[in-house]
DNA sequence: TCTGGGGTCCTAGGACCC
DNA sequence: TCTGGGGTCCTAGGACCC
């Protein structure tokens, strides 16, 4: 039996946590840059179609219905999302932290009879301590447990919790026949659209769906769907986070960058950023791609996107390194005259770092497989986790001042539980 | 003015091996 | 009539997730 607890529309909860005023009214989220709109609480999705909508394309509707929008405080949600997933794990003998705002949890040796009524301590629990509302669902395989969490949150009878477990086999079907097959866990839009075609809309529809005929029709993936639906677990409890295979740092730019000069600074900064990443997980990589991007979305603005890849000899998790490898990429693919709106660095081709491979034939070794350049990052991370991010960097990532795209942040709320200077405050009169 | 940022898995096909 | 049988590795593309 899984169970998973999902955060309700998690930004805007978060959001709301420090702010009791809000209670009632619609709250919104919106990316980085404040782009688009990310995240809405249920009084705000009532407005319509919004969510992933350019944020200046809803302004108006939003100053029309008094909607509170936030910057996204990432700071904030990470810290909230951790103590959930503290607290949750408290509740099950094992837990799967699966997302932000989601976790898988296994009740196995518990004794628990009603799995219904505990659903309700577990979330009378999140909301008490953390002021975080929760849904539970749990079924006899994560993809019905993910179904039963999604009926949950919309059919209000249900009050945030259901129970597939507790239910005769007539009446989970009734249920899954409620629920429209795009909603199915795995179930994506051109899936969607061909199950249709098929007369597949629901979810109880695909449970009865011949396996056979989705596998040669669609793939292995989706008859694992078909046979979870049916009570058949195809996908266990992942227990250890596995490491990344491949690590993106990307960003959309506030400002359009026209010079090389500033490119290349970004790409230092995304090349660090993941360099970083990658330490964390203990791992290097063998292989450093570029890319860059003009607006797709400026209409009669000339287009150029292009990318460049390029492999290590040494597997590598030096900073230094990284950002030249990057900045070479950079080099080949840069063309002059084009307004850019966009640049990702990508590590891939990513190994263990235990294990190094020296080169028999230089008189010394690789300067990145150094072991004192090896203690030379463990020092720059240590620096930057006590002191805060890019607190220590190379020359190539910019100075502060200089930097040309800072990031768009006009509606950012404090980070409460992680800044000193930013706690909240309580006037007693 | 203005459109996010991260990931995974599977399959098909080509090139190659004996 | 009839042109083997078994395998690996890599890449690109397409689907999905939050």
């Amino acid at each position: 039996m899984f169970a998973l607890v999902d955060g309700n529309a998690f930004y805007a909860a978060c959001e709301a946590v420090f702010r009791p005023d809000l209670k009632g009214r619609r709250v919104c989220v919106g990316s980085n840059n404040d782009g688009c709109l990310v995240a809405a609480n249920a009084e705000a999705k009532a407005l319509g179609n919004i969510m992933y909508q350019p944020l200046f394309q809803l302004e108006k509707l939003f100053q029309q219905n008094d909607v509170v929008v936030f910057s996204s405080n990432y700071e904030l949600y990470g810290d909230l999302s951790q103590r959930m997933h503290t607290l949750l794990g408290t509740f099950a003998t094992a837990q799967e932290v699966y997302s932000i705002d989601e976790s898988f949890l296994d009740f196995t040796g518990m004794g628990l009879f009603d799995l219904q009524a505990y659903g309700q301590v577990i979330r009378r629990a999140v909301m008490k301590q953390l002021g975080l509302p929760v849904a539970v669902g749990i079924g006899a395989t994560k993809t019905l447990a993910k179904a039963a969490n999604r009926l949950a949150k919309t059919i209000p009878g249900w009050n945030g919790v259901l129970s597939f477990a507790d239910l005769p086999t007539g009446e989970q079907d009734r249920l899954l026949a409620s629920l429209p097959v795009s909603d199915v866990w795995g179930v994506g839009r051109r899936w969607t659209e061909q199950l249709q075609a098929l007369g597949v809309t629901t979810a109880l529809d695909l449970k009865q769906a011949p396996a056979q005929l989705i596998r040669r029709r669609f793939s292995v993936v989706l008859e694992r769907t078909v046979r979870e639906l049916n009570g058949i677990p195809c996908q266990d409890l992942e227990l250890v986070t596995p490491d990344k295979q491949q690590i993106v740092s990307s960003r959309s730019f506030s400002q359009p960058v026209a010079y090389l000069e500033d490119m290349r600074q970004a790409v230092s900064r995304y090349a660090a950023r993941a360099a970083e990443k990658m330490r964390r997980q203990g791992s290097t990589c063998r292989q450093v791609s570029v890319g860059i991007a003009t607006n797709p979305f400026k209409p009669g603005a000339p287009q150029y996107h292009n990318w460049a890849s390029t492999r290590l000899i040494h597997p590598s998790d030096h900073t230094g390194l990284l950002i030249n490898r990057a900045k070479h990429c950079l080099q080949s693919i840069w063309r002059e005259g084009f307004e850019y709106k966009k640049a990702y660095v990508m590590l891939s081709d990513i190994g263990s770092g235990q294990v190094r491979q020296f080169d028999l034939f230089a008189r010394e070794a690789h300067y990145s497989n150094n072991p004192k350049a090896t203690a030379l990052m463990a020092v720059l991370d240590r620096i930057n986790q006590r002191m805060g991010r890019g607190s220590c960097r190379m020359a190539a990532e910019g100075i502060d001042g200089q930097m040309q795209w800072p990031m768009i942040r006009r509606m950012q709320s404090p980070r409460y539980t992680t800044q000193w200077g930013e706690l909240p405050v309580a006037y007693i009169k």
